[in-house]
RNA sequence: UGGGGCGUAGCCAAGUCGGUAAGGCACGGGACUUUGACUCCCGCAUGCGUAGGUUCGAGUCCUGCCGCCCCAGCCA
């Protein structure tokens, strides 16, 4: 039994609740997830497959997965087999329930033979743009079509030779006989069935007539018998049309139907910075703007999982963003949080030095190497312990020195000291400059009194910054950019050029930075916390093709970024 | 100008029969710290789009305004 305090309340809980008490649906709960494999999953489809897997869990329901696949010419095989991955990554289990409307095709087309036999539906000749023109607009109501009348005979007739193939896409179509005068326009005879001659992924040339989705979509929930039927708020002018459908449904074809499924509306996930439409996103892909779909800084769940993303931070992201009716734009700090919160817990502890600087230490032996034991996880020693090795030359991070540092600067200057994480404290004795003036090397001298762990000097010392041996440091490639638009980098708000201010997928000029001999031979998938520059995650999918990169999966809060303005 | 939906802090979001505004993110302050991270404390709406009304009492009920979103595919 859940504990009800565990669950985040909200306007479904509420619903459901309310149902079991009136013994609605013998007390079963039973939700789906529909989407049209017409593209990849992005993170608001994970809002929408979370909410129903969860809830049916909550209340010891089912969930099943459902492919709304009734237009052949948007649907392919590749996307119904991302999107499979891609829940099945979420670690939501649809169990053996997995389905498509076209499934369903025979039992739709038998359903609309019986509407036509009741007198509720009728095919109708009009053209595309007669149809608009008779529909109205929306403030004058639609006229009736003048095949609105024919005999039960002929629409029987009519409708089975569209069926067989006897006219050409678009010539004719089915309708339901529902109010041509109605405020909603949804129900103004909708199109139930259109003439397409095209080949289905699925049931490749079987038809030529597609069922559309006002009446296919209730209908199929209401034979896998579904009770709740989630969707997004824009579907809330349809749910008339919806009920009409299951009623005639559970009137007309009884033998089949298994629920008297409802409608529910939540609002979709709006983040900022973030293209949340599959329009946009797959334009981002066919023009090239991005590696594909997969590409780490897209908002795709595949994207997602590349960049390192975890299903456990997109869980709790989900759940710390809740749902509800009004429309909003949940801010990209949540998600960050989300994902900083589960990672900083499992991810080891690394050090990695993006933007290097040499510094010699001079009073080290020239060909000493000694070999330090770090915490992977301080404070965690079931996490273990590692070796780094220490010698003469290291490289630490450009923006750890400053020549002449502001006031509260913790870290490396002339005549200064500072601890090097895991090792020495050194003090910086000289700098080096090439003919342009540029910083090129530091020398410096460590204190043999203060290695990390047996410190007898007493010095107290505020700043630590990490650091790699020059000698032992391997070369990586890493992706900085966790997003493909930023604070810095807004999308436009124009449809046309939203391209415009698009991340970089990785900043050339950290292209060979050198990093723990551990980070380098780490196994792809491997994720880490880089000491004070964010999470990171060995690319996968460049993996296979022999590149090391390291995406960045989303930085740490950078506290001295803001004392310093 | 037809129909539908929505308005609680910078951003999300709880608020059963009306009983005196949860929580998270962000932000600010402090403690701790060999990651300026993490963690831990503290602060953050006399106010619930707005104007009235009913009531001992209104975010919750009533009325009028204002604002935002969706709908005229043989897409889903």
């Amino acid at each position: 039994m859940t504990n009800e305090s565990d669950i985040q309340s909200n306007f479904l809980h509420t619903m459901i609740g309310k149902d079991l008490e009136e013994g609605k649906n013998e007390g079963r709960v039973h939700t789906r997830f529909p989407p049209e494999p017409n593209g990849y999953l992005h993170i608001g489809h994970a809002k929408a497959i979370l909410l129903n897997y969860t809830l049916a869990q909550t209340y010891n329901g089912k969930f099943n997965l459902r492919f709304d696949d009734t237009n052949p010419v948007k649907e392919e095989q590749e996307f119904v087999d991302s999107i499979l991955e891609d829940i099945r990554w979420l670690e939501v289990d649809w169990e053996d329930r997995m389905f498509f409307a076209s499934d369903y095709f025979e039992a739709k087309y038998e359903f609309a033979r019986r509407l036509i036999q009741a007198g509720r539906a009728y095919v109708c000749d009009l053209s595309p743009e007669e149809i608009r023109e008779y529909r109205g607009t929306l403030t004058e109501p639609g006229k009736e079509s003048p095949y609105r009348n024919r005999s039960v005979a002929e629409n029987l007739d009519l409708f089975e030779r569209m069926r067989k193939g006897e006219f050409a896409s678009g010539s004719r179509v089915l309708r339901g006989k529902i109010d041509m005068s109605s405020g909603n326009l949804n129900m103004r005879d909708p199109v139930f069935y259109r003439i397409l001659h095209a080949t289905h992924h699925r049931t490749g040339d079987t038809w030529c007539i597609y069922p559309m989705y006002d009446f296919s979509h209730p209908f199929s929930d209401a034979l896998e018998g579904i009770t709740h039927s989630l969707c997004s708020i824009e579907y809330t002018d349809h749910r008339p049309l919806y009920d009409w459908v299951v009623d005639n449904a559970l009137e007309l074809m009884p033998e089949t139907v298994k629920s008297r499924s409802r409608q529910t509306e939540f609002a979709r996930l709006n983040m900022s910075y973030t293209v949340m439409s599959k329009r946009k996103l797959r334009r981002l892909v066919e023009e090239g703007h991005v590696q594909g779909w997969d590409d780490p800084r897209m908002p795709t769940i595949a994207g997602l999982r590349r960049r390192g993303v975890t299903p456990e931070a997109i869980a709790g992201f989900q759940e710390s963003v809740g749902v509800a009716r009004a429309d909003s734009t949940v801010d990209l700090a949540m998600l960050q949080h989300a994902i900083r919160e589960d990672l900083g817990e499992k991810a080891p502890r690394m050090m990695a030095v993006l933007e290097p600087l040499k510094v010699t230490i001079t009073n080290w032996p020239e060909d000493k190497t000694e070999q330090l034991e770090l915490e992977n996880m301080p404070g965690d020693e079931t996490a273990g312990i590692r070796q780094v090795p220490f010698g003469r030359e290291i490289y630490i991070e450009q923006e750890d020195f400053m020549e002449e540092p502001p006031k509260k600067f913790h870290r490396l200057a002339p005549g200064k000291e500072v601890r090097l994480k895991g090792a020495y404290v050194i003090l910086c004795e000289e700098v080096i400059k090439d003919n342009a003036g540029n910083i090129t090397e530091l020398r410096c001298t460590y204190d043999p009194q203060t290695k990390s762990g047996q410190d007898t000097s007493g010095k107290k010392i505020k700043g630590v910054i990490h650091w790699v041996s020059a000698k032992h440091a391997a070369k990586v490639t890493v992706r900085l950019y966790d997003h493909l638009f930023s604070k810095e980098n807004p999308e436009n708000e124009a449809d046309g050029d939203f391209t415009n201010n698009i991340n970089p997928d990785s900043l050339v000029t950290l292209v060979d930075i050198p990093v723990e001999p551990a980070i380098a031979d780490a196994s792809p998938g491997s994720r880490f916390q880089f000491m004070r520059k964010g999470y990171f995650y060995l690319d996968p999918v460049d993996a296979k093709e022999g590149r090391v990169i390291y995406n960045r999966i989303v930085g740490l809060r950078d506290t001295w970024a803001k004392i310093s303005k």
